[in-house]
RNA sequence: GGUCCCUUCGUCUAUCGGUUAGGACACAUGGUUUUCAUCCAUGAAAGAGGGGUUCGAUUCCCCUAGGGACCGCCA
């Protein structure tokens, strides 16, 4: 039985978005599954579009996410050469054929089907008329000789049966006026090439298969099997694509979504497994199969991605979580300083508790990271008399502490409640404020024992 | 317009002819928490419509409606 081997074809003429993400992970779980293998295509032949930056950004996503192929990118235009021969043999077997007619002819065409209200399909002119009499000034393009009678059955691996009219399929361009391969061609070619035994890909590729197959069979070359998945869609219910300014990984990671959780809810957004939620990479690839995928397009909902992140984010080891946050910090926020790195990493384990983001842990933990408090002037109005007041206090308290911990601090702050005559508020949120500029944030107790006593007598100072 | 595909709570989904139609997110309410959150409990919330087949249909078949994809010398 031959190994099985999965690819992901994208086309760098856009930033890959996050459906595209998707068909990688499924076609990567895939042969991950199976024990086989998985890789990476660029299917860059149309040259006008396609850029090397996105090439980069399609390379970086697959990193960020954790799917990793096999050699190194394959680049489908160094083998263009390769895909004329292909299509120079089609046309010595007699499947293919030279078309002459001119682009004015063939717009000319579709204008009048549209008008019919007919659908168009090129109309086979040269098919059988031979190259008796070529027009001299037209240089011609290749069309592959499409069945035309007869059905053909797709039998797609999460679609099921597909049936379709030969008549239905014209045909096809193989090799442009210019003499470059087009996408049918290529990809056909391609996937024989690099062996490939299941074509995993959305389903606005299905009617292009029925193409596809027809040249294996011209060849006769083994046909893969072949999976359509249903297309994300957007809130409005529209196909995700590049030119509508879709997600891409980046804007994920802009916000705080760890890889992880994103891998996580790519896989279950059109697949299930019983009412299993969460799939840790080795739970994805033990259970992801074909039959677990919908027929039907699912929309992206964003509540749900920050759901399984903070899941993430509460379960990740702290030192782990801490190399994400400071890399987080790093590209999209501030450089945590070197002297404050394990000050933020043993307050994790409050901070945490609070986030669904890294973006929510930086927010939470601006008071360590920074010793300049910012207070706006709402909360100024807070620090009123009596809340300075109560502040010196309290200053004056901690400073004959010898042990700063919340056991010590306690007793402090309830006397101080007490004898002042206020509620917990009228303490805890002027401490608050003065520490860390906000009111809101982690508990006063965390608050406290993360700055320190020195840190935390140095800010109350300030005040007053 | 033609071809093909799809249709269970707002969203992602479970169910492979017999269930009080389950879970998760979001939402609402209550409790814990001395802020905001967390956490816990509870609640509301679905088989598009119409025909069949069957003792019995969400599940199988047909029709209608709605949605989507494709119809390039783009991929």
């Amino acid at each position: 039985m031959k190994i099985v081997a999965t690819r992901f074809a994208p086309s760098p003429t856009g930033p890959l978005h996050i459906g595209g993400v998707r068909t990688a992970l499924f076609n990567w779980l895939y042969s991950k599954n199976k024990g086989g293998k998985f890789y990476l295509r660029i299917e860059d032949t149309d040259k006008e579009r396609s850029k090397d930056e996105f090439k980069t950004q399609i390379i970086n996503s697959l990193k960020w996410i954790g799917i990793n192929y096999e050699d190194r990118e394959y680049i489908q235009s160094d083998k263009i050469d390769y895909h004329i021969n292909v299509a120079d043999e089609l046309l010595k077997k007699g499947l293919a054929y030279r078309c002459y007619c001119s682009s004015d002819e063939i717009e000319e065409q579709k204008k009048r089907a549209k008008q019919k209200k007919v659908p168009y399909i090129y109309n086979r002119k040269w098919r059988d008329k031979g190259e008796t009499d070529p027009p001299k000034e037209i240089d011609p393009v290749i069309r592959f000789k499409s069945k035309v009678e007869g059905k053909s059955i797709l039998k797609d691996l999460v679609q099921g049966n597909i049936e379709i009219e030969n008549n239905t399929i014209e045909d096809f361009v193989i090799l442009r006026a210019d003499g470059s391969p087009t996408y049918n061609l290529s990809a056909s070619v391609d996937d024989h090439l690099m062996g490939m035994t299941h074509i995993i890909r959305g389903d606005d590729h299905k009617i292009n298969t029925f193409k596809q197959i027809q040249i294996y069979e011209a060849m006769n070359w083994e046909v893969p099997s072949f999976a359509h998945i249903p297309l994300i869609h957007t809130i409005e219910g529209k196909k995700l694509s590049k030119r509508d300014n879709a997600s891409t990984l980046d804007d994920y990671s802009k916000i705080g979504i760890i890889p992880n959780a994103l891998r996580n809810y790519l896989l279950r957004l059109g697949w299930s497994y019983k009412d299993k939620e969460i799939f840790d990479l080795d739970e994805s690839i033990k259970y992801f199969n074909l039959e677990g995928i919908g027929k039907s397009p699912s929309k992206l909902d964003i509540n749900r991605i920050y759901s399984i992140n903070e899941h993430y984010i509460k379960n990740m080891d702290e030192n782990e979580l801490f190399k994400f946050l400071n890399t987080y910090c790093g590209t999209y926020k501030e450089k945590i300083p070197y002297q404050k790195k394990d000050k933020i990493k043993n307050s994790l384990h409050f901070l945490k508790n609070k986030a669904k983001t890294l973006e929510d842990i930086y927010n939470n933990s601006k008071f360590l990271i920074n010793d300049k408090i910012q207070i706006n002037d709402e909360d100024q109005k807070l620090l009123d008399e009596t809340a300075i007041k109560i502040i010196n206090l309290f200053t004056k308290e901690i400073n004959n502490l010898s042990n700063f911990s919340r056991e010590k601090l306690e007793p402090i702050i309830n006397d101080l409640i007490k004898n002042n005559n206020i509620n917990f508020k009228g303490i805890g949120q002027p401490i608050r404020i003065c520490l860390t500029g906000s009111k809101f944030g982690p508990g006063i107790y965390d608050i406290l024992c993360s700055l320190g006593k020195d840190e935390v007598s140095k800010r109350l100072s300030q005040i007053r």
